[in-house]
DNA sequence: ACCCGTCAACTGGTTGGACCAGTTGGCCGG
DNA sequence: CCGGCCAACTGGTCCAACCAGTTGACGGGT
């Protein structure tokens, strides 16, 4: 048992989140004006400086758009914002349900994971292929423990990524395993099957290492869609999210 | 010819450009201090809140950790920041080529466009199996122009990656085509080939209606790869950007 | 010589208020 | 009815003070 840190939130977290969720879940519809700063700091009883920050941080998000003079507007988030999202879709749950979000990120996982194994296998350097044998030693060390071994599979996913020498597929991974709804605080049950088959790890170490590249690529996807399909098997077709806009 | 709107950066996103060239660039090294707020506030003659508010948005962005009490710490981007920083990697010159992180944008768009397409012939609803229709007609109307092919191309992707119903594959999307070295931006010529073939659009789009899982897949992965390996091919070995990190 | 509490001198966090700068929309004169 | 003007918004910037944590050096006790 260890414990987290006790959260200190700055009040202009805290604003930046309560704004965040309301956008995010549907309270303010998109082209919509929020209140003004002042307004917004006299309802938050907080500074307009702490206000101001959190705009900030949901413009930069791709939430909104302040424009000096004009009211700062609610953007189309589904049109403007980034994959640094990810880590704020958790409290839209009536629009969006965090089972869909999870297949999502799931479903991403399984595609950027087989061609990162991919390049990896074809251009790795000689260091990084070792790096990987490395990291499924560890990973196997830690067997009994499924904690353990989950961060030690983050940690060999993040080595295979890096091989593949893709920056665009480390920033992405990063953004997937940062935030509450990230791959690697999935539900234990769900990524059991995965997390326990060493032998499909120690094969994709292997096939990385002599540089079998569409191997490495199979046993990835197959590794990786494990957990996929056991999702998408639990809740069938959850729902359609797709819809028409302008 | 069009005028782009004049750029009016406020004095706050002025420092957040500097501050993050310089960090992306390398001139301040992962885990180093920076200077004080106090001391920046001084240094680029503004006031402690515009420094406050780049601050904390380069700490959205994974840049940089501040702490109360403490000093506000440079963060190692490749391990902590989001897709989202994309956007700003183009500074970086000398830490990672251009064309590198072309390459590897093309590779990413290849990889999620691939499996966008698979998803969306497998479950799209029918509506958005129209508008993909719809949008390849647009797209084949503007045959001329390559400029407006080049846009009408985006908005038949993004049309696509909604029919898949994966949000994470959309905001990845946004995350790409935002920002200055966006897919969208690529230099005319490496796309030329891939926006010319309209059979190849005409097709994937067919395939989509009716529901060809695999072919779509097969499409969109040849289509798409055309530019990557064209890109590939025009610098090679791009230089190796993978290095040993503890 | 070593350990440990204390405290001063930092760090960022928050506040209030004033003023600048751009946008909007209504009002009034032509 | 049109068009310019202006007041009343909006966000942008600044100053100055103080609150709240962290850090490290200093000095007394062991």
């Amino acid at each position: 048992m260890t414990f987290e840190p006790i959260s200190r939130q700055s009040v202009s977290d805290q604003v930046f989140g309560r704004l965040r969720d309301a956008i995010v879940s549907g309270r303010y519809a998109a082209d919509e004006a929020l209140p003004s700063e002042r307004e917004l700091s006299a309802t938050f009883e907080v500074n307009r400086h702490a206000v101001r920050e959190a705009l900030r941080r949901l413009q930069q998000l791709g939430l909104v758009q302040v424009s000096q003079g004009g009211a700062t507007r609610v953007l189309d988030w589904r049109a403007t914002a980034g994959l640094d999202l990810t880590m704020a879709l958790a409290g839209a749950e009536d629009v969006l349900p965090v089972a869909t979000l999870e297949r999502d990120v799931l479903e991403m996982r399984a595609c950027i994971g087989a061609d990162a194994a991919r390049l990896c296998a074809e251009r790795a350097a000689p260091g990084a292929r070792a790096a990987i044998t490395e990291a499924v030693d560890r990973y196997a060390a830690a067997i009994p423990d499924l904690a353990r071994m989950g961060e030690a599979d983050l940690a060999l996913w993040r080595r295979i990524i890096e091989g593949s020498g893709n920056i665009a597929y480390l920033l992405a991974f990063n953004s997937l395993t940062a935030g509450a709804l990230a791959v690697g605080h999935v539900p234990a049950p769900r990524r059991t099957a995965e997390l326990l088959d060493v032998a499909a790890h120690r094969r994709l170490s292997d096939q990385i290492a002599r540089g079998d590249v569409a191997g490495a690529q199979r046993t990835a996807r197959e590794l990786l869609a494990l957990t996929a399909i056991g999702a998408a098997a639990a809740h069938d077709e959850a729902g359609e999210t797709t819809s028409e806009r302008g």
